[in-house]
RNA sequence: GGCCAGGUAGCCAAGUGGUAAGGCAACGGUCUGCAAAACCGUUACUCACCGGGUCAAAUCCGGUCCUGGCCUCCA
């Protein structure tokens, strides 16, 4: 049994798909006017252990992850550049990708871009027209939010007792402050579209319904965001959606907490943001970031330090080791030890129904952490052979499908290293230490680090 | 003002009625030519604070304080 916070009631709600086996999730993406920063990355790594272990847990995912590559900010920086919008996104969607990669997060099923949707956003905005839920005026048309009663129930807000803290200095002519531009009207801005609703560009929401709806249908399993998203952006696509098509829009929302940078969020127009590339830039172990964003419940606030982000490879770097020690044990004979495969069934009880409660990921990392514990107990004393170490890295490398933390590929060393921790070898037979000690020196160099066991010396790179 | 999170050891972080998981760091020990890793041991009589109730609370109830977020740019 699988249970999720759904942000609709507030409380945990037992996970059952529409169709059985397949879960259908749209995950909001990024829009791409510049670098996406690792506070933007918590969201996407949230989104990908979701995606990951809901495979693990046996369902087909058919995901959708949205680029934003039509809105506000996309158009001022390609003014800006003076180059036409889909120069200047394509930049930042190919970064994007490569972010991606380098976190290893799982593709979505689907990337649908907005500029390569008008056409749906058109049709829905006409069905929204059809049906009295949209006006038009001076060009725009607007969600008229008093047409839609339960709006508000995502958010939870009153709507009745809320002052506003902001004033309301919008350029667009609406009939009430809180309706919503589905589409603006353009008067001289150079990116537009002609269209049948008239010449313009989409509002910033109306690309999730109509995207969501096209690859995934007019209900849906599962859709995620962060949690600035909630209001007004999902309730938004709430509205219109369920407004054009009378259904429910979605069962289940699950929304992340913020990153947080000493104690504030981390945001682009309050300039405290670290993008993965300046995290790199200083040396940074991709893994120990994905391990860091991951690491903490997605619902509480995670705040990013560099001093945790050095905690987080140092613990990487441990699973690291230990995985590499486990492949080591491969060659060692003899009978297994009983205790590690009692020990690995525990383990994987408790990885699963962690993860099974509203992705406890602390719990289910607690799990590795003590199984790793007795496969080294059991390998110290001795008792640890081929045949236990066959069946861990099995259940590393399953358990690795969801985490992605485990450096899993047997790597081949060059010949010349090869060569080179033999020579060691044979100097520290004939006790020339002298000399055994300089080849560890180039060996390290060359960013092996050898460690030498009762089993000969074994070898992890970096 | 309305709404939502959160406050657990030096740091990160689970646990939501049965007597404080796990990780990182630190210190002591074992092993080792050295190193590293690993293993063993130590590190919260206590869970922001106050009060209540319970055989029993970090966990429930009432109140207070602090931090962050949302209230039409935002993951």
């Amino acid at each position: 049994m699988i249970v999720f916070f759904n942000t609709l009631s507030r409380k945990k709600e037992i996970f059952k798909p529409i169709e059985e086996g397949v879960v259908k999730m749209y995950t909001c993406g990024p829009t791409v006017y510049d670098f996406a920063h690792i506070g933007n990355f918590r969201a996407y790594v949230f989104e990908d252990l979701l995606h990951r272990f809901l495979e693990y847990a046996g369902y087909r995912v058919i995901r959708v992850m949205n680029i934003t590559d039509i809105d506000d900010k996309t158009i001022a920086g390609a003014i800006k550049e003076n180059v036409p919008l889909h120069q200047y996104t394509e930049k930042y969607i190919n970064a994007f990708i490569q972010d991606m990669e380098c976190l290893r997060l799982k593709k979505a099923t689907y990337f649908p871009r907005a500029t390569q949707h008008i056409k749906e956003m058109v049709s829905l905005i006409k069905t929204l027209l059809l049906k009295g839920y949209a006006y038009e005026k001076d060009g725009s048309i607007y969600f008229r939010i008093s047409s839609f009663p339960s709006y508000g129930k995502l958010s939870h807000y009153d709507f009745d007792k809320i002052v506003s803290a902001r004033t309301d200095s919008d350029e667009y002519e609406k009939e009430q402050a809180r309706d919503f531009a589905l589409w603006k009207g353009t008067k001289d801005e150079p990116f537009f579209w002609n269209t049948e609703i008239g010449k313009g560009r989409p509002g910033w929401h109306i690309e999730c319904s109509a995207m969501s709806m096209k690859y995934l249908g007019e209900t849906f399993d599962i859709h995620t965001g962060g949690v600035d998203n909630i209001f007004p952006h999902h309730e938004n696509e709430i509205a219109q959606s369920e407004a054009a098509t009378g259904k429910k829009f979605v069962n289940y929302w699950l929304h992340c907490a913020h990153l947080l940078v000493n104690g504030e969020k981390m945001s682009k127009s309050k300039g405290n943001f670290y993008t993965l590339r300046d995290l790199l830039n200083k040396g940074y172990d991709p893994l120990a970031i994905r391990y860091l964003l991951m690491s903490a419940h997605y619902r509480d606030p995670l705040n990013f330090s560099e001093k945790s982000l050095k905690q987080a490879e140092n613990t990487v770097k441990h699973l690291h080791a230990f995985y590499q020690r486990v492949s080591f044990a491969l060659t060692i004979k003899g009978e297994p030890d009983p205790v590690i495969e009692k020990s690995l069934q525990t383990s994987s009880n408790e990885f699963f129904s962690a993860l099974a409660d509203d992705l406890n990921i602390s719990a289910a990392i607690a799990s590795i952490f003590k199984l790793m514990r007795n496969i080294n107990e059991s390998f110290e004393s001795g008792r640890l052979t081929a045949k236990n170490a066959e069946k861990i890295l099995k259940f590393l490398n399953r358990i690795n499908e969801v985490l992605a933390i485990f450096e899993t590929s047997r790597e081949q060393l060059s010949l010349d290293i090869m060569q080179l921790i033999r020579e060691r070898e044979r100097a520290r037979k004939e006790k020339n230490y002298q000399l055994a000690d300089r080849l560890r020196k180039e060996i390290a160099d060359k960013g092996i680090f050898l460690e030498d066991t009762p089993y000969g010396t074994r070898w992890i790179r970096k």
